[in-house]
DNA sequence: TAATCCATGTAAGCAGTTACATGATTAC
DNA sequence: GTAATCATGTAACTGCTTACATGGATTA
């Protein structure tokens, strides 16, 4: 089964961005990595902390005037070399993603046209925010890391993204013309 | 929050496709629903019972000659009811859909360009294999529902699948392009 | 004779969120 | 004076999967 902990990796990951402390990881999940993953800090600290006991990374307090004292991770050879250990590593059996939305409509037999359709319109308009997301993530990126190596990779992430989600605004229009 | 349980809508919804027992609906879900939702027995059969104790349907053991025996699950009229304002009930806030291509993707400056390359190839190729499923599901569809209100609701989800895997094709194609 | 189908169910465990606690500093 | 920002962390809980148990009938 080869259960693989993607939240681990995704901070090893982080860890060659630039991110040193837990808060920072937060911060860029909920910017940068939005459109595809989030964790909450009950799943970062105790993470981080398993990665130190593995040798993966080290921790170093760091007192701060004003703010809180930090801690600031490094990672490790061996950290570096799990993580391209599990880049390299093929993608097994993805997972089915659980949508809400399509389950709704898979009974929407039971309920009035109009009230579907009211609701894929109110979809379309959460999509359209979404995409505008994105085009705010695009300047992040751009501002962020204008000679950094990363930032072809992470925009290819948000083509992904942007283009998905054209694609899901126009399955709407089409089913809402269906439905009428 | 409202915190739905949507596990257990999804059963009930079940329940007016025709499915009455455990069994039947995880076959469902393994064939029609496959590609947008997915649960195990171990998830399936305590909600039965949960259901059944709101009183949303009724349960009959019905014995059967050389197969185990039967256990007859029946919307009643709360369960209905229940199912009809849930299907009713604004969509809020989507949950992010965690990505796990695009998680490694976004890490990928670690590695050496045809190492990614390969990895997208073999990411198209499992689309394009699920587009494969699609049309499979959509002649199940077919021949189970004829004259079916739901078949109508039931080719939509299809259809986000299909048009969704093949912007997911398009995308995979233009990044492969973009790093060769 | 081994595997698969039918059909139900439970216990252990994991991944993850939510809510809470702490406490100084800065912005409105 | 109230809220937000910075920064770390834990405990309780939920949702879900996996692995197991049972056992006759059918198929390969």
């Amino acid at each position: 089964m080869a259960k693989t902990n993607h939240t681990k990796y995704a901070i090893l990951g982080l860890l060659t961005t630039g991110c040193r402390t837990g808060y920072q990881m937060k911060q860029m999940m909920d910017t940068s990595l939005n459109h595809f993953w989030k964790i909450s800090y009950g799943q970062i600290y105790p993470t981080l902390k398993q990665i130190v006991e593995e040798g993966l990374a080290t921790v170093q307090d760091i007192p701060q005037d004003g703010k809180p004292d930090i801690k600031e991770y490094l990672l490790t050879e061996a950290g570096e070399k799990e993580l391209r250990q599990w880049l390299s590593s093929p993608l097994e059996n993805i997972p089915v993603a659980k949508n809400e939305v399509l389950l709704k409509l898979f009974f929407s037999r039971h309920q009035p046209k109009e009230t579907t359709i009211e609701y894929l319109v109110h979809y379309q308009e959460i999509l359209q925010a979404r995409l505008h997301t994105y085009e705010g993530i695009e300047e992040l990126i751009q501002i962020h890391s204008i000679e950094k190596a990363d930032a072809q990779y992470w925009l290819f992430t948000l083509d992904y993204g942007k283009q998905i989600t054209a694609a899901e605004i126009m399955w709407c229009k089409d089913t809402i013309n269906k439905l009428s």
